[in-house]
DNA sequence: CTGTTAGCGCATTCAA
DNA sequence: TTGAATGCGCTAACAG
């Protein structure tokens, strides 16, 4: 294995002017700076990364982790375009993607606390932002730099990334009425009271408001409560919803009562192949990719001052087709 | 913080001799191991990753790698899922979950490369079973030791862990032509010619020839090929498909033309949330968690030898109600 | 069985 | 600007 003695050996100086030369310390000449590294590079000289951690005492790892319970069957999608995005950044940096993703919150905040005391990782991403979560609170309690997937709760100084579900509800609202004509569009959620569920719900009625329509809001929960709402409302002729299979489980309810054809639907996360349903379903691009990306670029921050309106806080557009 | 130095001291004997008593090494005395195992613990002492890397010339980190192209829509709950099973064993183990995931062949390997040679990183699961695989070539070459999540196709010396498609198949044919008495059943698969469909495929053929029925199979491509491809079979009663997505979509195509309702489908990877259809849907559980824990012990299994009849293989059983 | 010593690969202090 | 020496935390070879 190639170390950097051996580089330095070939260069014919000591190992600190070659550890000074690859990592760009200013204490060194420019010539043998480029000397050096030009002569790392044709040897293919690449550090060890557990003796560079040793030293500097901090991992090059972020550490990403996942919510306990899986609400999330229906949020899986978007966790993998979340890591791509999230890891094609940290190779940049010449960083590693950790994970730390377990069945029951004990044995997850344990896996957290391993990745800080035992691996020295420093960096993290929360893929959920719950209130009073004893992650969070580990987390800030060591002073260490930590960014949550959509807006937190409770804490306001917390770094996030989220979608800017206001404008993203107002955006669709105004699609299914403009665009796609609608007239009587009711709005469907879960039964979690998701704070995106909310700011996106609040979206769609600032629309309705503004059209004069009275909007109308179905929790999908039990289901027999939703059979009976749908033939409450018979003048139902659209929908919204706050993701897609929120969407299709409606529309499937709402086509057992009426033949309807080619219905207009608005929903989002954009999720589900094309060809799985017959409605007319516009599903919302949140990019969770992007949002990936603005993640790392808020963990490291510290280091890579950036350019956002608001430190500690990204909003990402969405796209409506 | 509180390295083994300090433990050393506490405990009034030297450096080595804590280490030995940490690592249970045999050298040394059952007391003295004791009672430095008890002080560590009341101490709340924690190694140091970094540190422990570096010495042994590896990292406690197991490398998990994604698949490239995002064909993969589909079956992402089942990547979160393994990597729930993956790490549940990995934290038994005090290893770390690592994670390569990118859009770009070459970027993918370039970042499993750095894993090997910068984070020294042995040991690899590959979320997929491709031929002609550089990053599989990339660690044989390395002599790395690595586990498949599907059978490869074309090394029979990888270590793997799959599902028993073909039993599978059989089952599942079976549960549609036995308890949902469908008569003319059909079986839907992509148009990938995955390995997995093919052998589930087989199961559905060995039982419709044990049921004298003529065994009937759609690819499902281009849409209106599967919509000619219904009309030329209106005597079609129930749904084998190789996923549920597989399932759900010719399900609608096929309610385009009849009116069905309760209709028999049979598919795989219990992936839905429940309420979005309203066929009759049986999908069969593979219990991906499962495969993830099986992965590891394959993973480890030079050092925890491990009972299985072929070693190097494992297949998870299945389940469908 | 235990202690002393050296070394893993690298960064950094202190001298020169 | 460079080199020699020291240490990060831990394990292992070698003595005793």
């Amino acid at each position: 294995m190639l170390t950097i003695r051996d580089i330095a050996a070939k260069a014919g100086v000591s190992v600190s002017t070659a550890s000074r030369a690859l990592n760009n310390n200013p204490r060194i000449s420019q010539a043998t700076r480029e000397r050096i590294q030009a002569l790392a590079e044709a040897e293919g000289y690449l550090p060890n990364y557990n003796a560079k951690n040793l030293t500097a005492g901090e991992a090059n790892a972020v550490g990403v982790v996942f919510p306990t319970s899986d609400h999330s069957q229906t949020e899986n999608p978007f966790y993998i375009d979340l890591l791509r995005g999230i890891n094609g950044q940290l190779l940049q940096r010449h960083y590693v993607l950790s994970v730390a993703i377990s069945k029951t919150a004990d044995e997850l905040l344990e896996n957290v606390k391993s990745m800080v005391v035992q691996g020295k990782i420093k960096r993290f991403v929360l893929f959920y932002a719950h209130r009073d979560d004893p992650i969070a609170a580990f987390l800030r309690q060591h002073h260490l730099r930590f960014v949550t997937i959509g807006q937190p709760a409770d804490n306001a100084n917390d770094y996030f990334v989220d979608n800017d579900n206001l404008q993203a509800g107002i955006g669709g609202a105004n699609f299914l009425l403009n665009e796609l004509k609608v007239k009587h569009p009711v709005f469907v959620e879960s039964t979690h009271d998701w704070a995106f569920e909310q700011q996106r719900r609040q979206g769609y009625e600032r629309v309705a408001a503004s059209f004069n329509v009275e909007p109308l809001t179905c929790k999908l929960g039990e289901i027999n409560r939703a059979r009976l709402f749908i033939k409450q409302h018979p003048e139902i002729d659209g929908i919204m919803a706050t993701d897609d299979y929120n969407a299709i489980e409606f529309y499937r309810l709402l086509r057992e009562q009426y033949h309807i054809t080619n219905f207009p639907v608005v929903s989002f996360n954009h999720t589900l192949p094309v060809g799985l349903t017959d409605a007319d379903l516009h599903s919302i691009n949140l990019f969770p990719e992007k949002m990936g990306s603005a993640t790392v670029a808020l963990l490291f921050s510290d280091r890579e001052p950036l350019d956002t309106p608001t430190p500690g806080q990204i909003r990402i557009p969405y796209e409506i087709k």
